[in-house]
DNA sequence: GTAATATTCAACCGAATGGTTGAACGTTCA
DNA sequence: TGAACGTTCAACCATTCGGTTGAATATTAC
């Protein structure tokens, strides 16, 4: 979980996941559009491998890689615990706020315990 | 969109989060349940904040932190876009891979252009 | 006024990250 | 066989990260 969302953290590699959602590709295709050395892209490639968000199979010479959603759809499965609250919309902070500040008075004079 | 993986990427950050969506807390609220000092948490306090994750409210020498989940319904939006590709179950490599041989066998034996 | 509380700031540490360059390795082409 | 290709490995660099400790700041309690 800690590493698809480190993975997916960067901009680069987020961009590569986009690029292989649409068709698989070797290594030296996902460089080609990136600014960056075909070594760093190599790295991402690596990075991704390990979050098993893709899948890579070696044919000869090139290595063509392939999206692994599955890991994807466990982090839109976490993200999924919020949903109702971003639907209901909470805001629970100011009675939050009330209620801590009666405790601290309460202790304040005198509380048992 | 990268803060808010990144921040998330942390389980420590994790866990403060399913906290917060609880009820929203103090600092020391939320530092009292981990191992690591205080210091710590307040530096997490500090990266969700930064990514938008959480509001903070000063009252007094208290801080009070409440969840705001609209950045995590960002981040799923982005995940939805694979949704297809996970339900579906893509498996598109072997039939790239084909046509990828088949190309260079062309150029390899005379292929115009 | 002084002590306790809640928090940040500052400095430091070791490990990880994203990047580079250059050499090495295995495969394919001529 | 030898050159070109696709990729990784190795070393290095600057930056960031997650953590620590200790001092500073501001508020509250007595």
């Amino acid at each position: 979980m800690s590493d698809v969302f480190a993975a997916v953290a960067d901009p680069t590699r987020r961009a590569m996941l986009r690029m292989l959602a649409r068709n698989p590709a070797t290594i030296s295709d996902m460089a080609r559009p990136f600014s960056v050395s075909f070594n760093a892209v190599s790295k991402h490639v690596m990075v991704l491998e390990r979050a098993g968000l893709i899948e890579r199979q070696v044919r000869g010479r090139q290595h063509f890689c392939r999206l692994r959603p599955l890991p994807l759809r466990q982090a839109n499965a976490w993200l999924e615990q919020y949903r109702q609250f971003w639907e209901l919309r909470f805001d629970a902070l100011e009675t939050y706020v009330a209620v801590k500040a009666k405790e601290r008075r309460g202790q304040a004079y005198g509380k048992i315990r």
